[in-house]
RNA sequence: GGGCCCAUAGAUCAGACCGGAAGAUCGCGACCUUUGCAAGGUUGAGGCCGCGGGUUCAAAUCCCGCUGGGUCCA
């Protein structure tokens, strides 16, 4: 595939040689005519541990220095890194790559790139491969991606291929690395509808950089078939590099694993905590550990454990070591969990302080799911390492490219998130033994461990260490995680085929924006079908950013229009009205000004409480979602913990503050680039413009600067907003609250109302609405009591029924009591029944008649008669039906009148029966 | 965004599938036993069975909605 693009200027130039890789098949590029394998690993083993080609030992702040040095000098500008979460993004959660930065909009070129050509170091996470790290030495959840990248228009060619190749080349050769030892691997690249030739960039095992030529998008009507997908060029080419800094790192200090490169110190903080011995520079052990990195890189991902262990302790012995299995097996279980801390501990201060809140959705579940495994990993250490002790560390550590600022948020967030975790854990624990109980000594069913691990979230390993305790075996499937998955599958979500239409229409002159208190304006009918009315320009806000439409009316010579909704197609605002209009009509077009106004002052009120709670919740307030009805408005924030009374009432005098201090809102239109670099991704709280111009609405405050790419109406300052009356919180998903509000009038209003509530029960109660709160309680207090009173009384009341009704009619040796009572309830006469049939041979057969009938028949033991088939024939006389014991039925009916004939009815049968 | 689960005494949970008098254990109070403690015994208090509808003669139990919580997946 691509087969004619590889063969660059360069190569030739420099006489490299094609070659296929004796191991994989797959083509490179070398220097070194003899080089049989493509350099990467599983090809070919690591060879640069303890054994570094480079002709320095650098950092991970050194190598990202001389990374944007390099390419600064030759003319990129350096990027601030983006967050890595992808907020500008709608299609995934997390950065994987740098060129994430740049999708879709400028890599589609919609939008400019920042800067062209530009160098970045982007902190990346990549989830996929959870289970690998720990495991083979080099798999991070976390890594910065060091890249550098052009994009390539018809009228700006800036490089392609040969410029970034020759890049590259240079860099590693002033690394100090032999040029001979680097192989440029064919490895065409594929993704995210995008794809081209790439080079892998191979040394010694490691891949230390991909080169990714991005020229193909797909299309389904290209002419380039790839696995199947059709595809076509792509108007900008895009150079889309990626250059491991951890890798670069490890290469050059060639220590045995990623880890021990990356993190020394945290490595050593953690086993020191543990007490597991750690010494690399004891010679035997340094040995032994970086034999089992080779070793884990070059076998494949399905080796057993089993056979790498076999093969470390052959190769040990090679060197007269003679390792203890057992003690290895150990030794090495627990380096895993020691580095899978270290290494999720980063992820987790990358995640937290980029602002994500742990949640059961969306990235937020990410972030929870690092920090179980991390604390599961915890545990398994049987330490009491502290993560939040950790999570610090790697954020003082990493604080050239880690926001330090956020720290006691990030704080809190741990600790509520271990609280949570031991909490599920110890209610999983009791779950599990109580189960282990119910299946008495036997082993627990596969369905039951599956519910453990997916309702309750008690991994199998739990239940199964647990059960063991007790001496009891769990046989944990080896593909129980497949298992989950194949339960969670669902069918596709099929693309249901709405697309919007194309108006071959201008786009409509938007006046809102440019005189928001306009209500009314003239206008032609360019477009008019179905109802849906376009015109040259209009007044009307169209439903979009979380604000309700406007409505009011167009109206013709002769012909006036109720518009009923308003919508936004790319720039062409669509009136939705009962009729048509003629195209090139002139029309006069009103909205409802009272309308716009409520909904406007809700809009701005929005931006007001989001900046209020930013400053009340904390800094990692981010908006999740916003609606805005003339009504009240409701703003959704991430935020780990429930919002207090005493917190909802501070942003409530906050943002009234805001409105009383009167301050302007300003609206500004700037360049995406500018709008960025001015307010940071925070202004695209309310989603991502498509657009290169923006527009940025912010209030200005003394210690505060408010400003988000907003396209809504707004007042010109917050005094417009008048009042806001917060409603109520809810939490609507975990991490995610809703605050609902109402501003102006509407918040009067509701507040009027509430009053209304207090007052009208206050009267009730004939009290003060001050004394309401003492009052309620203690009629609570006192209607509890009466029920308890009223319990005794009909106690009582059973007692008297017993003397009252016995002695019955004696018939047949039984003596028969019957009776039809009114308001007795079913307890009593139940009670009554229970005495009266504990002695001597007896029936009772009960109704009490009130608004319908109640029956409660019973007999004493020695007569042998199922009173519920009694019960159920009689209840026919009264519509009703019944159940019970055998012993004493109840039921009822619902014809009063038929009582008396029930229970007549009940005593012949139970004559015949004797 | 999708799925699953839970809400009953101060705490932990039965009861729910299959509707028919609200339960256990721990904790709390009193008394007994004891020099005292620990423990044991006797006994008692403590429940809008999360909220609102519906079905039914009858709902903790079945159905619907809501609220609060847990959990798995993308």
């Amino acid at each position: 595939m691509f087969e004619e693009e590889y063969h660059l200027k360069f190569f030739e130039e420099r006489g490299f040689v094609r070659k296929r890789c004796t191991e994989c098949g797959e083509h490179f590029w070398t220097l070194k005519e003899d080089m049989e394998t493509c350099q990467d690993a599983p090809c070919t083993e690591f060879g640069f541990i303890d054994n570094s080609p480079f002709d320095r030992v650098l950092t991970t702040g050194d190598m990202r220095k001389y990374f944007l040095g390099f390419f600064s000098e030759r003319g990129h500008t350096p990027l601030e890194r983006y967050p890595v979460v992808a907020r500008w993004r709608d299609d995934v959660f997390l950065v994987h790559a740098s060129i994430y930065d740049f999708q879709p909009h400028a890599t589609s070129g919609l939008v400019e790139p920042p800067a062209n050509p530009l160098v970045v170091s982007q902190p990346c996470i990549r989830m996929p491969d959870l289970e690998e790290v720990g495991r083979t030495g080099k798999h991070m959840t976390s890594f910065e991606m060091m890249g550098h990248h052009a994009f390539n228009s018809d009228n700006n060619f800036v490089y392609w291929k040969d410029e970034t190749v020759r890049y590259c080349h240079d860099m590693l050769i002033e690394l100090g690395l032999n040029e001979d030892e680097i192989a440029y691997k064919e490895h065409p690249w594929i993704g995210g509808g995008n794809a081209g030739p790439s080079l892998e960039v191979n040394v010694r095992g490691l891949e230390l950089a991909t080169l990714v030529f991005m020229n193909l998008e797909k299309h389904p009507d290209g002419d380039v078939d790839l696995d199947g997908d059709m595809y076509r060029p792509l108007s900008l080419n895009v150079v889309d590099t990626g250059y491991g800094l951890e890798r670069y790192v490890w290469m050059s200090d060639g220590a045995p694993t990623i880890y021990d490169s990356i993190y020394p110190d945290i490595v050593d903080y953690i086993c020191n905590e543990c007490g597991i011995s750690h010494f690399l520079n004891e010679k035997e052990y340094r040995f032994m550990l970086g034999e089992y990195t080779k070793l884990a890189g070059r076998l494949k991902k399905d080796f057993t454990d089993d056979e790498l262990m076999n093969r470390l302790i052959a190769r040990m012995e090679e060197r007269d070591y003679c390792p203890d299995r057992s003690q290895l097996v150990t030794q090495l279980t627990n380096l895993k969990a020691v580095y899978t801390v270290a290494d999720h501990s980063r992820t987790i201060a990358f995640m937290l302080t980029d602002g994500v809140v742990p949640s059961n959705v969306a990235e937020g579940y990410l972030a929870r799911l690092m920090i179980r495994r991390t604390l599961r990993n915890i545990d398994r250490l049987k330490s009491d390492i502290s993560l939040w002790e950790v999570v610090k560390r790697q954020i003082e550590k990493f604080s050239e490219i880690i926001d330090t600022s956020k720290e006691s948020v990030v704080m809190d967030i741990i600790e509520n998130e271990i609280e949570r975790y031991h909490e599920t854990t110890e209610r999983g624990k009791r779950l599990v033994k109580r189960s282990l109980e119910k299946w008495g000594g036997k082993s627990i069913p596969l369905d039951s461990l599956i519910e453990f691990y997916d309702t309750h979230g008690i991994h199998p390993t739990v239940v199964k260490d647990m059960a063991e305790e007790i001496g009891v075996t769990v046989e944990v499937p080896e593909d129980f995680n497949v298992m989950l998955a194949e339960m969670h599958e669902k069918p596709e979500i099929q693309d249901d085929g709405t697309f919007t239409a194309e108006y071959d229409v201008p786009d409509t002159e938007l006046i809102y924006y440019v005189d928001s208190e306009r209500c009314s304006f003239d206008a032609v009918v360019l477009y008019s079908k179905n109802g849906d009315v376009i015109l040259d320009r209009s007044c009307f806000y169209p439903e979009g950013g979380g604000q309700m439409c406007d409505q009011g009316t167009i109206e013709t010579q002769d012909d006036s229009y109720r518009v009923n909704h308003v919508r936004n197609e790319n720039g062409v605002i669509i009136h939705e009205l009962e009729g048509d209009i003629p195209v090139g009509e002139r029309v006069k077009g009103h909205i409802d000004i009272e309308r716009r106004k409520a909904l406007t002052r809700h809009h701005t009120a929005t931006h007001v409480i989001i900046s209020a709670a930013r400053k009340v919740l904390g800094q990692h307030i981010w908006q999740r979602g916003a609606h805005k009805s003339p009504e009240n408005a409701r703003l959704d924030i991430s935020h780990h913990r429930r919002v207090s009374r005493e917190q909802l009432k501070e942003i409530e005098r906050r943002a009234n503050e805001t409105i009383l201090k009167d301050l302007p809102v300003e609206r500004e239109t700037l360049s995406r680039d500018e709008a960025e670099r001015r307010f940071g991704f925070e202004l695209y709280q309310g989603g991502v413009p498509t657009s290169d111009i923006i527009r940025v609405v912010h209030i200005s405050d003394v210690d505060d600067l408010d400003a988000q790419a907003c396209g809504g109406t707004h007042v010109k300052s917050t005094g417009e907003i008048g009042f806001i009356k917060i409603l109520g919180t809810q939490r609507i998903q975990d991490g995610v609250v809703r605050l609902t509000y109402s501003a102006g009038m509407p918040a009067l209003v509701r507040v009027q109302e509430i009053e209304e509530l207090l007052l009208k029960t206050a009267d009730t109660f004939d009290v003060d609405i001050d004394r309401l709160p003492e009052t309620g309680e203690r009629f609570f207090d006192e209607w509890k009591e009466r029920g308890k009173e009223l319990e005794k009384l009909k106690e009582y009341r059973s007692l008297a029924l017993v003397d009252q009704l016995i002695p019955g009619e004696f018939k047949n040796g039984v003596e028969f009591v019957i009776s039809v009572l009114k308001d007795i309830d079913v307890k009593e006469m139940l009670s009554a029944a229970e005495r009266i049939t504990s002695e001597g041979n007896r029936v009772v057969l009960l109704a009490s008649v009130s608004d319908n009938v109640q029956l409660v028949f019973s007999r004493g033991d020695g007569i042998d008669i199922d009173m519920r088939h009694i019960l159920r024939e009689a209840a026919k006389e009264i519509n009703g039906g019944g159940g019970g014991t055998e012993r004493t039925a109840q039921g009822g009916g619902k014809k009063v009148e038929g009582a008396e004939k029930a229970l007549e009815q009940a005593k012949e049968s139970i004559l015949e029966k004797l």
